[in-house]
RNA sequence: GGCUGAGUAGCAAAGAGGUUAUGCUGCGGUUUGCAAAACCGCCUAGCCCGGUUCGAUUCCGGGCUCAGCCUCCA
């Protein structure tokens, strides 16, 4: 039975979806004016974790997602560039799209964009008005009137008194209430604009979730994601929006992924102590950024460093290690393995706990392996495969993990294989000296050598 | 100041009111021509102060420290 922590209650509960076997997801995308950095990544991945888990316990998983493609900072970074906002978007969302696939990040079912719904953002603020709920301003922007929305607070547990309590707002005349946020905002001189009953504008940030979510998976639905800091006010912000259009309840279930952090700090744009994705992956292989996300819960912090991919690497290894050369069979069924690791999964999505089944499995394939017992190493072996690529590890080929590609100045893979042929020549005429020079000139290479019986397989390390 | 979370061994990170988490690292052993890998064992725990309990790292209360949100942010 899945629980899932909700945001709303800050509690784990029990999941249950509307209709049952049918699950509609909303996840928060991006904001796309630059590369994605490793925050996104967690994002990235803890949803597509919680997609692949939902589809493997026989759900039909509607999952949005969607992106931002018009809004201050992207305005602000095309006028720097010089370019067209189109460009400039269009370029970031297929470096969005280039990441995601080097992490094995599974396509959402749907990925709107906010340019692409423009009229049902018009429309949902025009019932909004209609409603008595949003007004527009002298400036001509259109308001989101707080106080009319008995709820507000209700997501992030703050009330409007906490609120005005915290006194950090700058005051702004053009708004009845310092907590009102912006539905439409006014083009100014050669900005992009839409026509709208208000004038030139386009949508404030809040209001293109609410719409898209809306016309996509309906107006009450079963999970709504995205990061920790997006749970107010933007969160909050769409219930406002989309519980007073439409007068239903939201989304069931809340789920905000915690942070990245550098030195025990949020990784951030705007504190600029961010690496992208890309980066990243210039020196670490993509399952490694995956298995570190999955070493922590995903509503925690998660620290980054360089000695945790490193010991992702080491992990994998052993995953793999146990996997390399096995002839798969049939997964059992209910084995405790997986009975451990769907209990876990069940749990929140309790991704370490369910690691550590898997390296039960590991530990218990080298056993059946070594005692030769072909049919148990051949069906653990399949179960842990599978169970692993239910949160997408060990995709890759297993003999392309320990060998990789050789880059420039490497030993082909060809040329490796004929000096281990030449030193198991050695082997078999007891040259010990011969045999340990080319394993220890190979080693020299980054070629490590492993000899199993009669074989002997390599790696590159 | 208001609202959330978190504090576990060298590092990372979970569950559970009493019974080995797990991974990486380190140490010892088995295995190996020698290694490597594998297997077995071991070393490092539970911020502080109270309380409940036969028993708490786990529950409750109070501190302390850290992080996040309250302003664009995944």
């Amino acid at each position: 039975m899945l629980k899932i922590y909700n945001s709303l209650t800050n509690k784990k509960e029990t999941f249950t979806p509307i209709k049952a076997n049918k699950i509609r997801m909303y996840v928060c995308g991006m904001t796309v004016y630059d590369y994605c950095h490793l925050g996104h990544a967690r994002v990235m991945i803890a949803f597509d974790v919680v997609y692949r888990y939902l589809i493997s316990q026989g759900y039909d998983v509607n999952y949005v997602r969607n992106i931002t493609d018009i809004d201050d900072k992207i305005i602000q970074r095309a006028n720097e560039n010089g370019e067209n906002f189109q460009a400039l978007t269009e370029r970031f969302i297929d470096a969005m799209h280039e990441d995601e696939r080097a992490l094995g990040v599974k396509p959402p079912s749907a990925e709107p964009k906010a340019t692409d719904n423009i009229e049902e953002i018009i429309n949902m603020i025009t019932t909004l008005i209609d409603k008595g709920i949003a007004y527009q301003g002298d400036s001509g922007d259109v308001y989101y009137a707080v106080a009319k929305f008995a709820d507000y607070g209700k997501l992030s547990g703050r009330n409007l008194d906490d609120l005005r309590a915290g006194d950090r707002v700058a005051v702004n005349t053009d708004k009845n209430d310092p907590f009102d946020f912006v539905l439409w905002k006014m083009a100014k001189e050669n900005e992009p604009y839409w026509e709208s009953p208000w004038g030139k504008g386009r949508p404030g940030w809040h209001i293109e979730c609410s719409a898209m979510a809306t016309k996509i998976l309906g107006n009450h639905f079963d999970i709504h994601g995205g990061g920790h800091d997006l749970q107010f006010p933007h969160h909050e912000n769409e219930i406002a929006q989309s519980e007073a259009c439409t007068g239903e309840h939201f989304a069931n279930y809340w789920m905000h992924n915690g942070f990245i952090r550098i030195d025990e700090e949020k990784m951030s744009k705007s504190l600029g102590n961010f690496f992208t994705i890309r980066e990243v992956l210039e020196k670490y292989k993509a399952e490694e950024i995956r298995y570190f996300m999955l070493t922590s819960q995903y509503r925690s912090p998660l620290n980054y460093s360089t000695e945790q991919l490193d010991a992702a690497g080491a992990s994998l290894d052993r995953l793999y290690t146990a996997m390399r050369g096995l002839k798969l069979g049939t997964a059992p069924k209910n084995s405790s393995y997986e009975t451990h690791f769907i209990n876990a999964m069940n749990d929140d999505f309790n991704t370490p706990e369910a690691l550590s089944a898997l390296f039960d499995l590991a530990r218990d394939i080298n056993i059946a392996r070594d005692s030769k017992d072909h049919k148990k190493t051949s069906e653990l072996g399949a179960l842990l495969l599978e169970l692993a690529n239910g949160i997408g590890l060990l995709e890759g080929d297993i003999e392309a993990w320990f060998k990789g590609v050789n880059t420039e100045g490497e030993l082909s893979n060809g040329a490796v294989d004929a000096l281990v042929q030449q030193r198991l020549n050695a082997k078999t005429d007891k040259d010990w000296s011969l045999a340990d020079k080319i394993r220890d000139d190979l080693q020299e290479q980054g070629i490590s050598l492993e000899d199993s019986g009669a074989e002997t397989i390599w790696r590159r390390t």
